[in-house]
Parts: structure tokens; sequence; C-alpha cells
DNA sequence: GCCTAAGTTCAAAAATTATTGAAACATCAG
DNA sequence: CTGATGTTTCAATAATTTTTGAACTTAGGC
């Protein structure tokens, strides 16, 4: 009684046909979407993120591609930016080439090294600037209100590198 | 002495001509808009605020146009986006319909402030959907772990939805 | 070792977002 | 009141970001 498979029937091997995003899966895939705009993280890498999060198991590349309707390059793009963030994890099976991917366990911890690789490289390459403008200011006898704003934010940037490794140690440690 | 004003001068009372940002003004520019960057403020949001924080007193529309050379249409709108999130006030003198601006005295409130208006809309319009996707999952039977998932995504969108008041109270309380 | 499936790259096109500037509007000093 | 000053609006343009797809590279099954 089992119908035969698309492939089995003897037809084209290739463009198995994905079915488009379900209802539920939509819905969660814009709330990721929405989430993710604010961060300035594209649509399709949090579709993508989406996908991976409410599927039951490992995702491969064409499975991605065809349930979304996006194109290679951008699946690829997509993967390239989660996988460096640390978000997704791949799964090989034995005797293919192909990868499956699947969320990293942790969505808080995802995140966390998301917001922390944004700022982090802010924070650091401001640091000796913001220092240059306060000395500027304090020898160029600014008001004194200016002088404490400047200083609170050096303050801040100092603080918040300081404590920067210890919310999320960084790969290896 | 006194040499005379470029008004009493008798030519061209418009046009008074401002200085471009200096250096240490400059440096402190980029960093607001390298961190506004992330959050997806515009460029030129960033700069006005720059401009207002470094600066001793309160700042005119026409030294804000002239000192960052940006338009009229982009001053008016980014002083509506800073005043709307009250990241600056304003100073009237009697005597002048020109309002004269100035940041607000906490930048750490502004910046919970403007993270607020981002998030907490976000997460309002997701908590009925994502209600319904977990429901949808339970009902059909899915795996656990999609359903583990999806339970800890509504979990945190709540709590983050009772925090949130706590945080800084809207305006009015 | 080939040869092909699997994935990456990147220049060009599309989509989105920010800025401009001219016209409309609002306010208040006279 | 009224006119000029100060500000806002918004359609058009410019700038930026994202997506596409075809050519290229890589890896591993055979």
């Amino acid at each position: 009684m089992k119908p035969p498979s698309e492939k089995s029937a003897g037809r084209r091997p290739s463009r198995p046909s994905y079915e488009p995003l379900q209802p539920h899966e939509i819905e969660l895939a814009d709330f990721f979407v929405r989430m993710a705009g604010i961060l300035g993280v594209p649509r399709s890498v949090a579709e993508i993120y989406a996908l991976l999060y409410v599927s039951s198991g490992p995702v491969d590349f064409d499975q991605i591609q065809g349930r979304l309707g996006i194109s290679k390059g951008s699946v690829s793009q997509g993967l390239k930016f989660l996988r460096g963030h640390e978000m997704i994890l791949s799964v090989k099976e034995p005797g293919s080439r192909r990868e499956r991917w699947q969320p990293t366990p942790s969505l808080a911890a995802s995140l966390v090294a998301l917001l922390r690789s944004q700022v982090l490289p802010a924070l650091e390459h401001a640091q000796p600037g913001l220092q240059r403008v306060l000395a500027d200011a304090e020898q160029r006898g600014a008001q004194p209100e200016v002088i404490e704003r400047l200083s609170r934010l050096n303050r801040w940037n100092s603080r918040a590198l300081e404590l920067a490794p210890l919310l999320l140690p960084p790969p290896g440690a």
C-alpha cells in the first residue's frame, strides 16, 4: 500500500520539490525575523535558524533552500553566519558528503555570543580614542559638565571590557 | 575693540557658516555611530546625539545642521527620534521661538529606553502566536525535543514581558 | 586518481533604508 | 492680525544592504 516515493517513481531524481513553510512555522519564523532585525541580522539568516528550530531532526542544505524558497547563495551565507556565531551544529552521516544542521542547545548562549561579537569590537576599537577625547577636553579646559560626561563614558567602556570575558568565555577558556 | 559680528556687519544675516566637527568631536561621533549601528539607528541620529553630548551648552537646530553638514529634514527627523526616545531635552529661552537641545542626564537610561522600545513591541506582538505554535506542536504530537524548545521560548517571552516594566517604568510611573 | 555531488564565492540585480530639499505648516514677536 | 522665522512633511533620490545565480572550488565515493 506504500505509495511510490517521488524518487522511486523513476522520474527526475533532481528537484525533489519541498513543501513551503506551514502556518505554524511561518509564525515562528516571523518572530525570529523580528528579533534578528533588531540586531541587524538579515531576514534569510533568521528564517534558516527558525526552520532548524522547529524541525525535529537535522535539516540539510537542499531542504533549507527548498522549503524557504531562497537561493543557494543565501543558504550558504546564512549557514556560514550561523556557524560563525556557533548558533548551529552539523551532524554528518557516514557514507554521505552532505551535512545536516541543527540549532546548538542553548539559544540564550547563542544570543549572548552574537551580542558580544557585535559590541566587543566596537568597545575595543573605541577605547583609545575615547581616552584621547577626554584628555583633550581636560587639556582644553572644557566645561566640567562635558568632562564629567566623557569620564563616565570612559569608565563604562572600561568596565564593559573587563566584564565581557566573564559573560561568555571566548573560544578556548 | 569688539569686532563687528557677522550680523551687525550689515551683510547676509542668513548663513552664519558653522565650523565642521573638530577631530575630537569626530572621534566621539564615530563611537556613537558605531554603537547606534548595532541597534539599527541611522548615522545622522547618532551624530546629532554625539554633537549634543560633547557640547558645553544646549545646541540649536541651525547649529546642528551647520556643524554636521546635513539637511534640515535629517535634523528634524533625528531630533524627532531622539525626543521620542527621551534621549534629549529642549531648553527654550524666553523671547525666542528657537529651541535648544541637550542630552538627557542619563545615557544609561536612554539606552535602556531605546532597547525597550524595540524589543517590547516584538515580544508583545509575538506572545499569542508563540503560544499557538506551541499548542499546535503539542497537538500534532511533535518530537519532545521540539516541544521543549518551544516551551522554553514561551517561558522566556513571558518572563521578559513581566520583567520589562520593572526595568524602566513606562512614561507615567 | 577521477568525476560528480555539495558547497562557496562574488559581481550584478533587487530590495530596503536613509537623506535631501522644496513646499507646507505653525507659532509668536511686533 | 500678520509676516517672517523656525520646524515638519514627504516624494524623490542616493546610499546601503541583501539576495541571486552562475562560475568556481572542494571533498570523498567509486
